[in-house]
RNA sequence: GCACCCAUAGCUCAGCUGGAUAGAGUGCUGCCCUCCGAAGGCAGAGGUCAUAGGUUCGAAUCCUAUUGGGUGCGCCA
């Protein structure tokens, strides 16, 4: 959802942004140009975009302005670069600028632009990049919302990590940001929950529990079972269910959800709200949002269509109480009620959207694992019609993770009470590793995780490679103290950056300059993997800066004898380190400064 | 049958919401340690971007169809 910002607004905010500096200057002089009669008056110039080229040899930047002009203006391309060019050039910032290609205008910077943006780097520190692309508006971030009837399983963790990771970044570009989960309480499964923890109870005062098909078997509910015992005692061994379903349902849930908290903090996830399916029922905010449906003709009785080619072989025509999605976007209508009358599952899902909407959010996000991708539709349906529109909801789609140990996959059987749990991994691998891993591919693409590869400290372990990158320059600081080199970023920023000219350098703060476009644009996308790869690509030209010292001693960071010479350079290395830590902190990553 | 997602180098994947000669890692081939850290470095080979059309100055990217894979499709959440 691209949001159109005022400039003032942008400029005050987001003082370091070449790239969108660059193209209000590229704006401003096609505006002269237009005054000046060189081009229409009153062109739309809103495709026109600044970019870095593929290419680093054919400029710093590039700009489309004069093919998309071209036809609008009824100009050639050529003549239009030819003209934006003699403009740009006035600019002290514009060294250079040639036509190529098909009517690519090509800029080349000033250094002093570089040198500038290395100094902005070092004052803004982990806050370069930060935006106000959100305005402040409020998002609500859904994610996680497993169901409290078990500990996490290393299938929540990648949503848990995904969510967590889009709430950072989105809190980095200015957004006001809400992290919430949703505790599907209400249904059947939380009944079983307490069934199974009953016989826990029973185990825990010396009978043989019963757990039969359908019951959850695993070994967490032991601790449950014990636990109802130092409560209850004896006395509800020989009650009927119905004495003490809810009270041990609740407390099963309960604890669960303590133990789901524990799992989050483990992994470095804090909510801030928890929102309880259960507490919907009965306080007749189910009925509101149904309610609210039924008042814009989106709620009647009908009789679904079986579906084409599969139809279910117990299948008869039946009347429900049917929500027209189709009316927004949605391919079917869906059913709210059950034929015995109760809610579908939907129903108070559509009234936890109408809640989050009624709250005054300006978006919503929901994260759902890829099974859940057949509710897509109804749900944005939903919340399109219970906000007339005015609410944005996106749903990312996590895909599978797949286990490797050993270069064979990991099988995991929840029957057989042998899943992994977020704990298993988090323990073996670590909550640094597992984060940055997690968030190695785009959210609807697979993920495979081995064991073995992501704690293995090689280049293709992306985990690694970033933060030693981190870690060397931080080894460049400590030695460049011990030889009594003043390396604090206040001296830094003094220090004379101007005479950093060699290619690789300036190619590096290059680089750096593509930072705060990376966040904006990961933003707009709700796509946190980018910045996973960012980091690497960042650490990876950092190496490569590095290794050419081995050739080049000029290119060392550290240059004996010469202060300010090594106080310009580690200064480049520093606003690297700054990047790094910035990237990091969106992944919930803890920058390492040493290896061990 | 329908909907959604996916298809890019031998393998694992990026690819800037339409830009220039499609990029990394890994694997393969060949070089390189007296070296701020070789847990590496440099170079090379490797592509019909699943297929066929369309849209336009320009398509891996957008549209249509087809093929192949995944997920889902009333009384489970």
């Amino acid at each position: 959802m691209p949001l159109a910002l005022p400039k003032a607004s942008r400029q005050e905010c987001d003082q370091m942004n070449l790239f969108s500096d660059i193209r209000e200057l590229v704006i401003a002089a096609l505006d002269d140009l237009a005054a000046q009669g060189t081009l229409p008056a009153g062109l739309d110039l809103a495709a026109v975009a600044v970019e870095p080229p593929r290419d680093a040899a054919h400029g710093d930047m590039a700009t489309n302005a004069a093919m998309v002009l071209a036809k609008p203006s009824g100009l050639q391309p050529r003549i239009i670069a030819d003209a934006l060019a003699a403009r740009l050039m006035q600019d002290p910032r514009i060294a250079g600028a040639d036509v190529a290609g098909p009517g690519f205008l090509n800029l080349r910077l000033d250094p002093a632009v570089w040198h500038n943006l290395l100094r902005a780097t070092l004052t803004q520190g982990v806050d370069y990049g930060r935006s106000s692309l959100g305005q402040g508006l409020r998002v609500n971030v859904e994610f996680v919302s497993a169901n409290p009837t078990g500990p996490m399983h290393v299938g929540h963790v990648r949503g848990a990590v995904f969510g967590d990771a889009l709430a950072r970044l989105l809190a980095f570009t200015g957004w006001d940001v809400t992290r919430e989960y949703y505790i599907n309480d209400g249904g059947a499964q939380v009944d079983v929950l307490a069934r199974s923890a009953f016989e826990r109870y029973r185990e825990a005062n010396g009978l043989e529990p019963e757990i039969r098909e359908g019951l959850y078997p695993g070994d967490y509910l032991i601790p449950v079972g014990e636990a109802l015992k130092d409560k209850y005692g004896a006395t509800l061994l020989d009650q009927p269910e119905s004495v003490w379903l809810t009270e041990v349902r609740d407390f099963a849930t309960e604890l669960m959800m303590a133990e789901i908290r524990n799992d989050l903090r483990v992994l470095g996830v804090e909510m801030d709200v928890y929102s309880s399916e259960k507490a919907l029922y009965g306080t007749g905010k189910i009925e509101a949002a149904i309610d609210r449906l039924r008042a814009q003709g989106l709620i009647y009785e009908g009789i679904l269509e079986p579906p084409k080619g599969k139809t279910p072989e117990d299948w008869e025509p039946r009347e429900q109480t049917l929500f027209r999605s189709t009316a927004h976007g949605d391919d079917v209508d869906r059913p709210v009620k059950k034929s015995d009358g109760g809610w579908t599952y939907f129903a108070p899902d559509i009234a936890y959207h109408y809640d989050k909407v009624e709250r005054g959010f300006d978006a919503l996000i929901d994260i759902f694992g890829a099974d859940h991708g057949g509710y897509v539709k109804r749900m944005k349906a939903a919340v399109s019609a219970l906000s007339n529109g005015r609410v944005p909801l996106d749903i990312k789609l996590i895909q599978l993770v797949k286990l490797y140990k050993n270069g064979e996959p990991f099988k995991m059987s929840k029957r057989a009470g042998t899943f992994v749990t977020l704990r298993d991994v988090v323990e073996q691998a670590g909550a640094d590793v597992t984060r940055f891993v997690m968030l190695t591919r785009k959210n609807d693409a697979a993920l495979d995780f081995d064991f073995d590869k992501v704690l293995e400290q090689s280049k293709d372990n992306p985990v690694f490679y970033v933060q030693y990158a981190n870690a060397r320059i931080n080894s460049v600081l400590r030695k460049a103290r011990d030889a009594g080199i003043d390396v604090s970023d206040q001296s830094l920023l003094a220090a004379d950056i101007s005479i950093l000219t060699h290619e690789a350098e300036l190619a590096m703060a290059r680089k750096i300059a593509e930072w705060p476009r990376l966040v904006e644009i990961a933003s707009r996308n709700n796509e946190p993997h980018r910045v996973a790869f960012y980091l690497y690509e960042l650490a990876s030209d950092f190496h490569g800066l590095w290794n050419r010292g081995n050739d080049d001693s000029s290119l060392r960071f550290i240059q004996d004898g010469d202060i300010a010479t090594s106080q310009a350079k580690i200064a480049l290395a520093r606003s690297v380190s700054v990047v790094i830590c910035a990237g990091l902190g969106i992944l919930g990553v803890t920058p390492v400064e040493e290896m061990r």
